[in-house]
DNA sequence: TAGTGGTCTAGACCACGAG
DNA sequence: TCGTGGTCTAGACCACTAC
């Protein structure tokens, strides 16, 4: 098993067992509720050890694909489970909206050299007088309006790069090419708001609608801030979901 | 160090190991980005397993206390990343009422044997003409109303209970103490939205206010659907965080 | 009592980062 | 090249479940 390992492009072990266990559960035509192989006889069907197989059963758990009864064994979990993309996952919104089924696409609205608020100054740990670019922009799935983004960054971060000279689909995948800066997770309020007179004037949408705000700041592995940003997302389009755990 | 483990309640090393590390970098008042030792290091340290190290920095890199980067090491990570209870982490109302520093109250509207929706006929798997029953409360935060909920249960799972029987403070509770079934996880959609017409008459809220709806559907670790529910939170009393990791 | 998953040990090789 | 975290092996004892 170890030894073509070097052939596939470095993917652990324990991510190609995981592969395998649901490969024979769809060979072995599992229903939910059945048993799977105790973890002793996994290690002799796969010839590896139990610790990897647990990490691989670790992440099955995790996704909510079996559940472990100490004492019993290892179970499929109910079918209906599958979650395309959970808000707990951070995805940029470019691939949100395709998980949902639409084509993504991007109508520029500002790009501007701002003085922060107080609240960019704290979350963001700005120095006194230390500008921010803000960028706005709708985001369109199948060509219609479904989100409001207007996103701030420090405009140190941003280097000599001008404001016009920006132009992006992911503001996740630019950071990435252009500085390096991997995003690796953010901290979100849920805030069930109307829209702005911008978004009214941009949009087009009645006063009275109803939006969904996520409130958040994007952090990189060091838990450095990176950027803060207002996302107001239409509900109609936008259908959240989110597994809570105990 | 295993020796004195049985005397305590059977917390896992790994559990008392994180514990140990956070009294660490308390003690020798580690700042932010500064190097924790090595896990070779802490294995002396600790006299125990670098497998039980790696579980017990595993722990606090999921809380974002500490990041680590390969070949270099492990880092205490800024500090206000603390979240109280971000919706990813499923808690009682009652939980969430506390943690939000209020004191959690309850008052009931109605109980009710009740013909489901089709879609709750889907989502909690009954059969034809099965009943349910329906709880309907006002959730307060001192005294205050700060949520509606409506919870609704095959009858089948409470047995010969009968609905005016029922009286609860906590359904995570109650469903554990009565009948042993414990709510592992729940998947909830999340939806902006005004108050029902009930709402109006009951909370003596403006119909233009705003709500957070989570609909949410309560599994056991074996995934079976417990309970269907639509809670309705008052956003100006709860602000929901949600860490989203890549 | 036998089998299961949960926890822990001791040791190994690897890829990555920095000098 | 050396130390680091990432991955994997082999073996052990425990608590829990079911018989």
């Amino acid at each position: 098993m170890t030894e073509f390992r070097k052939s596939k492009k470095y993917v652990s072990l324990s991510q190609e067992v995981k592969k395998k266990i649901l490969e024979y559960i769809e060979k072995e035509n599992l229903q939910p509720d059945d048993k799977l192989p105790s973890e002793s006889q996994l290690t002799k069907m796969f010839k590896i050890s139990r610790y990897t197989i647990r990490e691989a059963l670790a992440l099955l758990e995790q996704e909510k694909i079996i559940y472990k009864i100490k004492g019993k064994g290892t179970f499929v979990n109910k079918k209906p489970i599958q979650i395309k993309s959970g808000l707990e996952y951070l995805d940029s919104i470019t691939e949100i909206i395709r998980k949902f089924g639409y084509e993504p696409g991007t109508k520029w609205v500002s790009i501007e050299e701002t003085i922060p608020t107080k609240d960019m100054v704290k979350k963001l740990n700005l120095k006194p007088k230390e500008k921010v670019i803000t960028f706005k922009r709708i985001r369109t799935a199948d060509g219609k309006p479904a989100a409001f983004l207007v996103d701030t960054v420090a405009k140190k971060i941003l280097g000599n790069k001008k404001p016009d000279q920006i132009n992006f689909e992911s503001l996740f995948e630019y950071m990435e090419k252009e500085f390096g800066i991997i995003i690796e997770y953010a901290i979100s309020e849920i805030i069930p708001t109307f829209p702005t007179e911008e978004m009214i004037q941009y949009l087009g949408v009645d006063k009275n609608s109803l939006f969904l705000l996520l409130y958040q700041l994007h952090y990189d592995k060091e838990g450095r801030t990176i950027f803060y940003s207002l996302d107001y997302f239409d509900p109609k389009i936008f259908k959240f979901k989110v597994i809570r755990s105990r």
